[in-house]
DNA sequence: GACGGTTGGTGATGGTGATCACTCAGCCGG
DNA sequence: CCGGCTGAGTGATCACCATCACCAACCGTC
């Protein structure tokens, strides 16, 4: 058993720093300190000092920013092989979001001095961090178009949904996706109440959209619920 | 007059690659390409494949997202020193935005190839990019929260208009600030239509919260327009 | 000076979704 | 078995803002 989780953090190492010299592996995994948190762990907090960059192994990680009227937005779920805070820690400005585990999870810890050193030693680190940031800001971008530029609600759900979908391949096949979010997640997430989830729910099954079964959802056909996005 | 110009492009260099060593200054002025630009010209458009990234030496440069029933949400005006599309280089995917000259405007190019290049001789000039970028996401967070966590239209405006006077020393002072917007792009800069900005704006003034005069806009005591933000 | 184009101002109307106020179904620990 | 507690479903109401439809200024050019 031991050996099996030391083979699974192996091939979650190979994906993260896939193509890295083994001189630069060696140093990151030296300079990272490596922890299990449990559910509902504050990585880090919107408006701290930046500390240090997260690397998530395992579990999911919540990234949200807070309104001063107390409403949250979800700006996205961070999966093993993201990096948290990087951005923050580069540009040396306050952290732009709170890190909260949604599940239990290791996560290395690797602090902004340490960061900088590696990233002046190895080339490749500087140009990993930096892909991250850009893919980061890339897909920020959409979300933000997708939110603000789609001001019916059920078309943001939808857009959700249907982003789920695309998220892996199996779910994209079978039509297939377990919900890990209650309502009010996902109104965090599309900008909408808790109360107008329900009813958007109620009203996609009512038109055969979506159905539920536990908490699995099925998208019978895909299509239907991409031509709410368009319309 | 030709030397005048000489001097203040010779101060912007100095502004925007403050640090670099020379050899690095000079690495990237070879690679650039600087261009003049009326206005309204477009450097590139969302969803184009990445060919290299701009640095707005003078003017400033509107970028904005397209949604799919045609409506605008301006992202953001670059201005001299700021980088446009560095993130789409660097990740390698499409450009999240469209950037259109709004004044004339002079503006270098990288290509794409040259800019990795140059991030790969000169440490400094990756830094520099890396920062940049961050930096962008970083406001960019900071902008996705306040465009979202506030429902009401009048908290969108008068955040904007605070940022306005934030944006410079002595608008800060004077409380006065140029408006090189219309009212069409205010409203695609918060998310509201054009009548709305009318609207609120009509309404500040019979609140007594601004002042125009041609122009320029006169907020008489800050902190009258800031208590409409916390509310 | 008479135009077309752009920008601004304003009224009327209607839809959408936030909000309040419940009820109900699970689920856990006592 | 019975309180709590959290998540979910739903009705009623209402503020806010998008939209449509004008008109008034302004500004270039012809």
């Amino acid at each position: 058993m031991a050996t099996q989780t030391i083979g699974r953090l192996q091939k979650e190492v190979e994906k993260t720093f896939a193509g890295f010299p083994p001189a630069a592996i060696e140093a990151i995994e030296q300079s990272a300190l490596t922890t299990s948190y449990p559910t509902g762990a504050v990585l880090f907090a919107e408006a701290q000092a930046p500390k240090g960059i997260f690397i998530v192994r395992r579990g999911r990680v919540k990234l949200s920013v807070c309104g001063s009227d107390g409403r949250t937005l979800i700006l996205r779920m961070a999966e093993p092989g993201d990096l948290l805070g990087a951005a923050s820690v580069i540009s040396g400005r306050e952290y732009e979001a709170t890190a909260e585990t949604q599940e239990p999870s290791e996560i290395s810890f690797i602090r902004q001095s340490d960061l900088l050193r590696l990233m002046r030693q190895h080339g490749e680190v500087a140009l990993w961090i930096t892909q991250h940031v850009s893919a980061d800001y890339n897909s920020t971008c959409r979300e933000i178009r997708d939110l603000i530029l789609s001001d019916s609600a059920s078309e943001k759900l939808a857009r959700l949904i249907v982003g789920w979908l695309d998220h892996s391949a199996d779910s994209r096949q079978s039509g297939q996706v377990k919900m890990a979010l209650t309502h009010e997640e996902i109104g965090q997430m599309i900008g909408t109440s808790r109360e107008t989830v329900s009813r958007l729910f109620a009203g996609f099954k009512k038109q055969r959209l979506i159905q539920q079964n536990g908490a699995t959802l099925v998208v019978p056909n895909r299509m239907a619920l991409q031509s709410l996005i368009t319309a």
